[in-house]
DNA sequence: TCGATCAGGCGAGTTACCTCA
DNA sequence: TATGAGGTAACTCGCCTGATC
């Protein structure tokens, strides 16, 4: 059985049909396909390779001609198809093509100065290349720069007691920085602020992964350490997987489910078939045959290693059959009688 | 060309802290 | 006010990959 998800637009194909690692960020819908193939050749693939790392298999190494079944379970609020990206001005191109460069974004002018998780050393500057204003400048400044973020982006009553609150805790922060900062103790964690957060995931929806460059950028933007940035992706993408999960263990269970009723309504039909022998031995005088159906055409062939009913296709009319026939939802055929 | 070494990144697991009911 | 649960920032460890020698 295979398995492949993604993050993203439901329609997309599914990641282990596609040469790639990558997840895709366009939206935070799940988009789940599952696969069950009879080759069994997942015990083979071993432990090494992307596979591994990402749950994804390479399309070429498993060929089912069977489409995955897909499952989309978008959130019931959905993502904006165009994120906000370009006025939050992400350190790298978005979709449109716009937001490049930090200076030039929205946050990326404004956001300096709402550090909230540390006080800057000679080292941060040094390696994050970014000014940092002083302690005690950093409520005012932030109420400030936020009070134009808000006056820019159209915030109505609530937007700006979010706003406030925000900056309530940033403070909050701040004064704790400041606390653990003057009583010599190292700050184990910090929260970031809502507006950091929001700002992170709006990055995290363009690149769920980032280069050094990106990892930087967003820093100074967001008056962090290159590392926290680090870190929040990491975490990020950890709990993506999480709840990634948790999803396939639903699906998975409502499949085993499906497979079970389905298993026990073909027992049902085998004994009726049986019954229909013992009833009705003319059938039975027919040779031995093998009805398999093709889930792709829906035709249904028989096979069989003598008699006249090799290789008969029962589908056309004048051909009729005593019984029903179930289509199977996966199966491991080839289309090979298709083109006949 | 091949192997050893190193640095950097990432996933997985864990810890520690914070918030809230 | 104390407390337990849940969320999450930060840490550690091991593995992988690419660059360099």
């Amino acid at each position: 059985m295979e398995l492949g998800l993604s993050l993203g637009d439901a329609p997309k194909p599914f990641a282990f049909l596609e040469k790639t690692r990558k997840i895709n960020n366009k939206s935070f819908g799940f988009c789940m396909g599952l696969k069950v193939g009879f080759n069994g050749r997942e015990e083979d693939k071993g432990e090494d390779g992307e596979g591994r790392r990402e749950g994804i298999t390479n399309g070429d190494e498993r060929v089912s001609a069977d489409p995955p079944l897909q499952l989309d379970l978008l959130p019931l609020a959905p993502v904006p198809r165009n994120p906000p990206s370009s006025q939050l001005g992400l350190p790298w191109p978005t979709e449109n093509g716009s937001s490049e460069g930090g200076s030039s974004g929205y946050l990326g002018a404004h956001a300096r100065g709402f550090d909230v998780n540390r006080l800057p050393s000679a080292t941060d500057q040094v390696d994050d290349g970014a000014a940092v204003s002083s302690p005690n400048s950093i409520v005012s400044s932030l109420q400030m720069e936020f009070s134009r973020y808000r006056a820019g982006s159209g915030g109505g009553s609530k937007r700006d007691f979010e706003a406030t609150a925000n900056e309530v805790d940033t403070e909050r922060a701040s004064s704790r920085a400041s606390d653990d900062e003057e009583n010599g103790l190292t700050r184990k964690k910090l929260r970031l602020s809502k507006e950091q957060s929001a700002f992170l995931e709006e990055s995290f929806k363009e690149h769920n992964t980032l280069n050094p460059k990106q990892k930087l950028t967003l820093a100074k933007q967001l008056n962090l350490r290159p590392r926290q940035v680090e870190v929040w992706f990491q975490n990020r993408r950890a709990r993506t997987k999480l709840k990634q999960t948790e999803v396939d263990c639903e699906y998975l269970k409502r499949w085993c489910e499906t497979l079970t009723e389905e298993n026990r309504r073909l027992q049902k039909e085998l004994q009726e078939l049986r019954a229909l022998k013992t009833s009705h031995p003319f059938y039975m005088q027919l040779p031995a045959t093998t009805l398999t159906m093709c889930p792709s055409c829906e035709r249904v062939v028989t096979t069989s290693t003598a008699g006249a009913g090799a290789g008969a296709d029962i589908n056309t009319p004048k051909t009729t059959t005593p019984f029903s026939l179930t289509k199977p939802r996966f199966s491991p055929f080839s289309h090979a009688h298709q083109s006949s």
